[in-house]
Parts: C-alpha cells; sequence; structure tokens
DNA sequence: TATATTTATACACACGTGTGAAAAAACCAG
DNA sequence: CTGGTTTTTTCACACGTGTGTATAAATATA
C-alpha cells in the first residue's frame, strides 16, 4: 500500500489491469474476447461504473485527475463504447435513414454522396434503403426506421401517394424530403427549382429556332415531374407557341423509357425538331434511338436532358442538360435536418429551393453556331 | 356496462386501452406523444411485461389465449417494439455495414443495390460508408460499426493496406471483402475472376489482330489492380508477344484518369493500336480523349473496358468490355456473411470467384467484321 | 474545534426488452 | 382432499450506459 503513494497514481494503474487481463484471457481460447465495460474499468479503478462514465463524457463532477486516470486505465483496457447502449439510455442514435428510389440512377447516387457525406462530417451514420420505387415498400421502410429509432429521416419520395405514410410517421422521427415535396403536407423539404429548370431548357431550344419541341414527360406523380411539366409549357406560351398534348409522352427514368418515347415521337407524321426530357437517362435512351435511325444530333434533332448526371458530358453527342447540384442537395437536406435535431423548436419550417443552371452542349448547338446570352448557362466547349 | 360483456374477451381489452389513451393526451399537446412499451402493454392486460414480452415472441410458455388477447391490445395500442432496446438484450442488431470507396462509380453503386437488396429480403438494414478512398477513414469507420455493433461487415478494400485494420477487428463483427481479397489474410471473400477477365479482353484484342496493346492500369494496390494487370500479361506471353512496361500505364477509377492516361500513350512515337483499360470509366476517358483527337475508335483504336457499367452500351462508340454481374457479387457477400451469423462454426471460411464474361461492342470491332468464336463471350448488336 | 461550504464519489434507478427460475394456478390420479 | 404433475404467470435480474441524489471527503469559514 505505502508503494502506491510514491508513484502516485500510476502503480494503481497498472497492476490491477493485469490482473482483469488474466481474467479476460480464461474464455474459450480462440474464440471471441469478451468486451471491455465501464463496470470493468470502475473495478479495475476502484470506483463505481458510474464514476467511470462521468469520466470517459468529461462530467465536470469528477476530479481531473481522477478523469485522468481513469481515461488511460480505459484506453489501456482497449475499451470501446456500446453505442447501442449509449443509443438506449441518450434516446439518440446518431443516425438517420435515408430513402431513395433507385441508386443506380446516378442522380440518387450523387445526392447519396452528398448525404452520406455531410452525415459522417455531423457524426451520423446512414441507413441505406433503396425502395426500386415501391410504395409499399417505402411505407414499411419508414415504419421499420422509426421502430430502430434513427434520429431523422432523409426522404426522396416516389409520388404524392407518399404523403400517406408520412403524414402517420410525422412524430415520430423528423424528415425532411429531398428532390419532391408534397402539397398539402407542411414540412421541411430541399428541392431544385424544377419548373424554372424546364424553362431554362425550353426556352433555350427556342431561341435556337425551333418550335415544334417535344417534351417527354416523368409520369411518376411527384412535383418535380409536375414542374418540369409546368415550366416546358411556360416557356411556350411565353413565347406564344402552341403548347400540344401530343408532343408531350411520358417517359420513365431510365434509358430505355426515352427510347421507347422516342420511337414514338418520330413515328408522328411531324415529328418534333426537339426534345426536351425530363431526365438524362430518358434523354440518353432518345440518342440512342437517334443514332441508330441516322438522324443526326443536333443537325436534325436537338436534345436537352437534365440532371447533369456525370456521364452526360460523355455520351455521343455531349448532352445539353440542366444541372443541379445533387451533392449540395444531399449535403443540404442533412445540415437541415440536423439543425432541427438539435434545436427543440419543432415550430419553424425550413423549405429551400435551389436554383437549376443550364449547361449548354453538343446535343442542342452546332458547332458553329454559339453565343448564347442567356443569364444562369453555362456553354461548355468539348475540349475544357 | 353490460353491453361490454356481452362480447366476451374485447370488454377486458377495450375499458383499460381508453384510459391509457387518455392518460398519454396529458403530454404538452403537440408535443411528441410517448412511445408505448410492453409495460404499458401489461399493464393494460393485467400482466407482467414479461408474459408480453413472450407473447409477443411467440413463446410457448404462454397460454395462446392470452397471447391473443395481448396481440391484440398491443395492436390496438399501436405498439411497434423498440428495436435498439431489442439490440442491447438479443446481442445482435439485425445489422450490416457497407463500405465501398466510391459510390459515384456505378460499379459501387451496382454492388450497393445488390448488397442493400440482399440485405433487406433477409430482414438486415444497411450502413453506407463511403470512405473516398480514404484508408484511414476505412478504419476509422470499420471501428466505429462494430462500436455501433453492427452484426457484419461487407467492405470493398482500398488497398492491401487495409489488412491491418482487417486482422485488428477479425474478432469484432465477422466481415466478408468484396471485389478484392487480401493476401496473407485468410478470410471469407467474394471476387471475379479478375485474371480470366483481362485475359479475355486481352485475348479478344489480339485475335482482332493487335500486336501493340496497351493496359491502363489501375495503380489501386489492390488484387483486381494487380490480376487485371497479369492477365493481360498472361495473354500476351501466351500469344508470344513481348510485354513492353511502357504500354502499361497507371490510370483510376475515373474518367480524367482514361482521358490523360490516353493523352501518354497518343504521345507515344509508336502508339499503340488497341488499349486494354482496367475500367470502364477510363476507357470512356480513353474514347473522350480520341474524339477530341479524331482518332476513330475501332478503326484506328480499339477499346476495351472493365466492368460493363451500364452506360458502357450507350457510349459512342458502345464499349467492349468485360462483364461483371455487380449486383449478383453483391448478394452473393451478403449472402455469405448472414450464412456465418447463423452458424456458429467460425472455423469454415468460404471464398467464393465468380467468373466474368467479354461482352464485345463497337469499340473493338468494325461494323462488318465479326462472327467470334471465343467461349465465355457475347456478342451485342447495337439493336439488340 | 465546530460548522458551513464546496467537491468528489457512491448508490440506486432508469432506458425497453428478454429470460431463467421461483411461484402460482390448473389439472390429474388416487 | 392430498400429493404430484404440468401449465401459466410472476419475480427479479440482465444487457451497457447515463444521471439525480445521497453520502462522504476535502476545504473554507467562523
Amino acid at each position: 500500500m505505502a508503494g502506491f503513494l510514491s508513484v502516485a497514481g500510476l502503480s494503481s494503474v497498472l497492476r490491477p489491469a493485469l490482473k482483469l487481463c488474466n481474467l479476460n484471457m480464461r474464455s474459450h481460447s480462440k474464440s471471441r474476447e469478451k468486451r471491455v465495460t465501464i463496470k470493468d474499468i470502475a473495478k479495475v479503478a476502484g470506483v463505481t461504473h458510474g464514476t467511470v462514465s462521468r469520466a470517459l463524457n468529461d462530467s465536470p463532477l469528477v476530479k481531473v485527475e481522477t478523469a485522468k486516470r481513469i481515461k488511460r486505465i480505459a484506453k489501456r483496457m482497449g475499451y470501446r463504447p456500446d453505442r447501442i447502449a449509449q443509443s438506449l439510455k441518450r434516446r439518440r442514435t446518431k443516425t438517420i435513414g435515408l430513402i431513395i428510389p433507385d441508386i443506380l440512377n446516378p442522380f440518387f447516387a450523387t445526392i447519396t454522396h452528398g448525404v452520406e457525406e455531410k452525415a459522417t462530417e455531423l457524426g451520423y451514420h446512414v441507413i441505406l434503403v433503396n425502395t426500386n420505387r415501391d410504395l409499399v415498400r417505402e411505407a414499411s421502410e419508414i415504419k421499420l426506421l422509426c421502430e430502430r429509432k434513427v434520429d431523422g429521416l432523409v426522404i426522396c419520395p416516389i409520388s404524392y401517394g407518399s404523403a400517406k405514410h408520412l403524414r402517420r410517421f410525422k412524430n415520430e422521427s423528423p424528415f425532411i424530403l429531398l428532390g419532391s415535396n408534397m402539397p398539402g403536407l407542411v414540412v421541411d423539404y430541399v428541392v431544385s427549382d424544377d419548373v424554372q429548370g424546364a424553362y431554362l431548357a425550353t426556352t433555350h431550344l427556342i431561341d435556337l429556332g425551333h418550335r415544334r419541341i417535344a417534351h417527354i414527360s416523368d409520369p411518376s406523380n411527384t412535383s418535380p415531374a409536375e414542374s418540369r411539366t409546368t415550366g416546358y409549357k411556360k416557356a411556350l406560351l411565353e413565347r406564344k407557341i402552341r403548347v400540344e398534348e401530343n408532343l408531350v409522352v411520358p417517359g420513365g427514368a431510365n434509358i430505355d423509357s426515352g427510347y421507347n418515347a422516342a420511337g414514338k415521337l418520330f413515328e408522328m407524321p411531324d415529328p418534333p425538331t426537339a426534345i426536351f426530357a425530363a431526365n438524362d437517362l430518358t434523354a440518353i435512351g432518345v440518342l440512342a434511338l437517334a443514332k441508330e435511325r441516322n438522324i443526326s444530333v443536333p443537325e436534325e434533332l436537338a436534345v436537352v436532358g437534365y440532371d447533369d448526371i456525370e456521364i452526360a458530358k460523355y455520351v455521343e453527342p455531349p448532352l445539353t442538360t440542366v444541372a443541379q447540384d445533387k451533392r449540395r442537395l444531399g449535403r443540404l437536406a442533412v445540415q437541415l435536418l440536423c439543425d432541427k435535431l438539435n434545436s427543440q423548436e419543432e415550430t419553424d419550417i425550413h423549405q429551400i429551393v435551389v436554383q437549376p443552371t443550364l449547361v449548354v452542349r453538343a446535343s442542342s448547338r452546332t458547332a458553329s453556331k454559339s453565343v448564347l446570352n442567356l443569364s444562369k448557362v453555362t456553354v461548355e466547349s468539348p475540349s475544357s
């Protein structure tokens, strides 16, 4: 005992620690070793687990000297907190759920990137759920994630039909809608100004001299789908061009749908000279069919997409498209969500609308023509 | 009161339930309502929470009649289990961690798709971690996921350097390597036969008459990177073509790296007539530069990629590539992992090697030439 | 020295669920 | 009705952590 006092603190650390090591070694030789808990540390340090808990959480209630000693012991014993137990007690899991319809779509992959990145920065983990556009699954997963006590949810809704589930789980976990909002549901969301984006795209085509401009719409029942069609029509109306409903055909968020929709348009007696697709993948499908039919783009047909996914610039010809900063959208959503989590004020809601920009590439512009003067337009040269 | 009794059994359910509803209503009017726990159910049902727990888990220790009654009450009260508390007690979270280097690469996005899909089927949730190829982050995240008590991990390693961390956490959570294995580390993995894939690709180019075949390698220190270079050289050696080390230039898993690497190759006094890129994105970069320099593909330069990501078929010209069933790889990894979790035998390890196939498209074949007769080769017509 | 005041630690309960073992209830044979 | 057997429920503790309060120790004040 007397010896202890001389080295003050250190000795009392080392000896019992070694003792406990031996205790642990007694477990089934090759099998998994038992986890070190704060109780084990307490035993070694000669204090109660309560004190250890406080020490590790830097509570001012424990003497700094003791705290240091306990932390040393904890480190030496290889202590690592059990996040599950913490979650149960602290009533937050530091986890958010991300629900997206289709991870294979680069649009959502990039959003996921932004979400994961920001979440990590803020100390959260992301549970990823890919619904494959299944509304039933979306609902059941929201439920499951709530049971799992995620602190919040970022949801990219599939359709207005989601509103029903959302309303139901509103009080369970706070959530942010991403990419699409819900009419009649007062919630936080981060969206892009899709009306404006579609308006820019269509106006661009009109400026190039096109009058028969088709639109391959997104048939999903969501706000971006609706808004893009709205923006398209708005541009036409504003320029006194008649909106022909048969020039608006439904597509989908994949390449095949564009291919098929283009087929219908090409078959028309008086086919369009330009196509505005609600989605880059759809637009790529259009390009694929155009090539197959030897329809030269942009000379015989101008094509504009939406989203500016990475490959848009590498398809042939490079695709003019409306760019959304998808990564930023994801980051914003998480930021918003976590702000909400950290402020008890449940009252004020935030709704962020991000402005898209038009990126002009070769699919809507012959090599010679150029010099556009629209605001919010980026013109990319192929060699930049 | 009397009316209730006639319905035998229902009455005892309804009345106390309503009572409790009132109790809950007393919370701050608009704020979050208190969760229903098994104790609440117990109070209403007039039993202990232990019995409720057993009833809800279909334990044979509770009378079926009682169990039914309890379940009815639970449903009526809107009970939903607290998965965190369950996890703490049951010692498993029904969660797996997925660690990937780059979600923006469609290759990993598709793997993620497969992993999430299979995990859902088996009742697991997936925590997604995107490391951005940061080895330090990979290590710290493995640690964090272990603290979170994920039941297992699926890891797409960034480099052999990962082995260090992996060894360290081997006893914490079981894991499966996906896409790349680790020499000197005896663990379960699911990989593709990359030597064979690269061999197929290179042989294909040789069969087309090419002799100066460059290889844009993946400079990462991983088994697929190594193996693809190995397969490339193996094919050359087998056909008695000298391996020129300066025809092997490093790339990376993105478009720019291919663009840059192609630049170096084109600059050579005696440039290659064919390029085998270790990655589709890299190959797409090659195509981009070739177009810029007016080098026609495949006439002046044949290009072959690896992975067969979705857009490979839509770039110009459509890209010949080595196809891996990425979704299947992801599903297999999860299947393997969960098998491991459900069998206590920690002894036997499983190592699955999936065979890739060559998909021939226009980037390595002129429209006229065709009729190849290699086994494991798919020839896609542009219109299929 | 005794008392008030501050500081540090111990104690005990809590989070929501699961479970072995004791206790109670129901059933059965004599 | 007794004693034994089986079925059903209760009791009490556990998982690993956090935290309010009581208690003990150290320090300051009178």
